[in-house]
DNA sequence: GTGGTCTAGACCACA
DNA sequence: GTGGTCTAGACCACC
């Protein structure tokens, strides 16, 4: 698993984080279960450090896709998306659409967009009949 | 125009009035050279400090969107997408479709909602052809 | 005896145990002298480790609710509630009907949930006139 | 305002300051809008670190309890109870009163000290008519 | 070994 | 001045 995170980038390091581990989970490079690296080890692979780290695994923890277990490690563990999360997301998504609207991006373009990043997502998930 | 903002949410103040001054820009109902409320006017509707609604307008240009013109107010004045706006922006839509795809939401039923966003921004746009 | 444990959950497993079998008790599903499944058998029936079992009987133990024999299994010895976990326990229902009420739920609501709970734990207890 | 934690205790140090301000906000002490001490300065008045009261703060936030504020501080600003925070809040009384009735106390103790709790937080709650 | 907590001190963004 | 982030290093509880 390779994560890409801006050290020089206003957005914070953890956030970073939080999303490449998100996306890797979504591209199913993670799945259900998945062992993710060892919070220390994590951050001596970026030269951060471990409580950065930290912050992000609590963070994905708090959103429901991961279990924190001392001893054991961090492990995925998908939950459904409630009522509330699905409000949130399609409040986000409509501001992030109306951005690219306001700067004159095609909705065709926007959508083809969106379509071909989810299609990438579901090309490599799991199949229940392989 | 009316803004929807909520005082008791957590995401800043001066965000969701950029978010929905975006938004209100995606819909049609602000257009190429419509004139924004006064900053201290705006301020004043929602009882919080004029300061925020400048950094919300200060947002606003920073992103191509509005004009800030000393005496005449706030006008929008729309530019073209530039390459970084877009990879940016892509960025930004890839981790928030993964955060979908990572709770389990139907790719269809994500895109559908996507289009239908975007279907409600065209309509009320202004025709090239009048 | 059915243990009702959610291995997704947040909360700890062994915690979990502990607590389903804390109101199995209450309820008087499990009495004075009930024998408690064998660690392994109950480790079986999860699909978890056995020294998860063996933490949540240990933390009853210690709060004088089973004594564990070697051999003979975990059995059900009720003990009386001293000073000291009087104080303790009241300090946790402080906090948590403290949390009721900052979040705003009537107290007669909380109140009558608190009855009906307890009402249903009285409901199943072996009479001390047989 | 006045905090007890225990520095000694087992509970960690941001649990315990969580706990007591849920309390305080309870008890009326804090009431909406009421201004929480500068993280460094309850930091410094205990003798702690303040990421640890900072991490404390964190939870109250997630919780929906306060606003933090960069600059102006952290304000009380209540939020209602949503359906899986009382659904939460039931499972985690079931189980404490669980424990009680398991460790013999009279149902009819129980409930009147939740109700002297409950009343004694009623009683120095802001009154709609003064 | 793992994650969790706490401390200490730095710098930044914001108001 | 506020909170937010990051670093560095310590010790603990658990597996």
């Amino acid at each position: 698993m390779i994560l890409n995170v801006d050290l020089t980038s206003d957005t914070p390091i953890y956030q970073q984080l939080r999303d490449r581990i998100v996306e890797a989970i979504a591209e199913g490079v993670l799945t259900e279960g998945s062992l993710l690296p060892a919070t220390r080890a994590l951050a001596a692979d970026f030269g951060i450090n471990f409580h950065t780290v930290n912050k992000a695994y609590d963070l994905l923890r708090q959103q429901g896709l991961i279990r924190l277990n001392r001893g054991t490690g961090a492990v995925v563990t998908l939950t459904v998306a409630d009522p509330p999360f699905r409000a949130d997301w399609t409040a986000r998504a409509r501001t992030l659409l109306a951005e690219a609207a306001a700067k004159g991006l095609p909705p065709e373009e926007v959508l083809a967009t969106c379509r071909s990043m989810l299609d990438s997502f579901g090309a490599n998930q799991p199949k229940d009949t392989p």
